[in-house]
DNA sequence: TTAACACTTCAAGTGTGCTTGAACGCAATC
DNA sequence: GATTGCGTTCAAGCACACTTGAAGTGTTAA
């Protein structure tokens, strides 16, 4: 059975000790083992944890959202139906974000557009495009 | 020329008074008149303005790269390769986040069909899938 | 055997992005 | 002329997600 030490864990997610001490405190990352002299052993199951973890939190999810789900995940067979809402609420919330973030990047994309006519204008002395609406 | 009270903003944006008042005060909001009686003034440049604020601060910019982004742009002439520079950054972030929820869309999916398996699994009385490397 | 290194706990501190509270101003309505 | 409503300033406070510091333990290499 392979394990990790914390330095390993934290290169593999290129997150900080501390944060995973953090996580485990805030009971996000459960069940970590210890060897005889009191250091952190992790298992492929943190590793997986871990990968979920990173995941929700780029979708928006809070250490709080995060820890229900957990505390769910630890209690399947009686929360199955909370997770499952959970779950789904999160698949819309993405969906949203998805979105927004396309509305977003055609957004960017049209100021770059725009600044890059202003930079032409300026070089050739010509009047600058007025774009006053969207600017 | 259309004017709005901080109010009627509020209320576009879904934002705080509070808010408005702090993104003036962190200079990410310039040039809010004032009526005779001190109460703040906003035209069509602070809308199209707060539409700019909204939409970078969702794909991750934080107050002072919007300042800084601001500030360039009030003088144009001069910092017009510096705007470009950093819309291009921009842009570069916002295809990445678009990766990155696109992925996170598909471990969301993959869980609901999961837990959808499961479920059912214990509303039959049937073995539980096992999907350990993935959970 | 002593120095370096990797790790531990626990409490306190930090940065970001607002939010809240207190005390006040002005204009309109009862 | 008092109350209500909408606004003001300024300072302090707060929530979240970590991060840092101090003091200590245990193994490893010179």
């Amino acid at each position: 059975m392979k394990t990790y030490t914390i330095s390993e864990v934290s290169k593999i997610f290129d997150l900080p000790a501390s944060t995973l001490r953090y996580y485990e405190e805030e009971g996000i990352l459960t069940n970590v083992g210890r060897s005889a002299n009191h250091q952190r052993i992790y298992y492929d199951m943190h590793i997986n944890r871990l990968r979920s973890i990173c995941c929700f939190k780029r979708t928006g999810m809070s250490i709080a959202q995060l820890k229900d789900f957990f505390s769910f995940e630890a209690d399947e067979e009686h929360s199955i139906d909370d997770m499952l809402a959970l779950l789904e609420e999160q698949k819309v919330t993405v969906e949203q974000k998805l979105k927004e973030l396309h509305a977003d990047y055609a957004h960017v994309q049209k100021k770059v557009r725009f600044y890059t006519d202003v930079k032409k204008a300026i070089e050739n002395g010509l009047p600058k495009p007025d774009w006053s609406d969207y600017k």
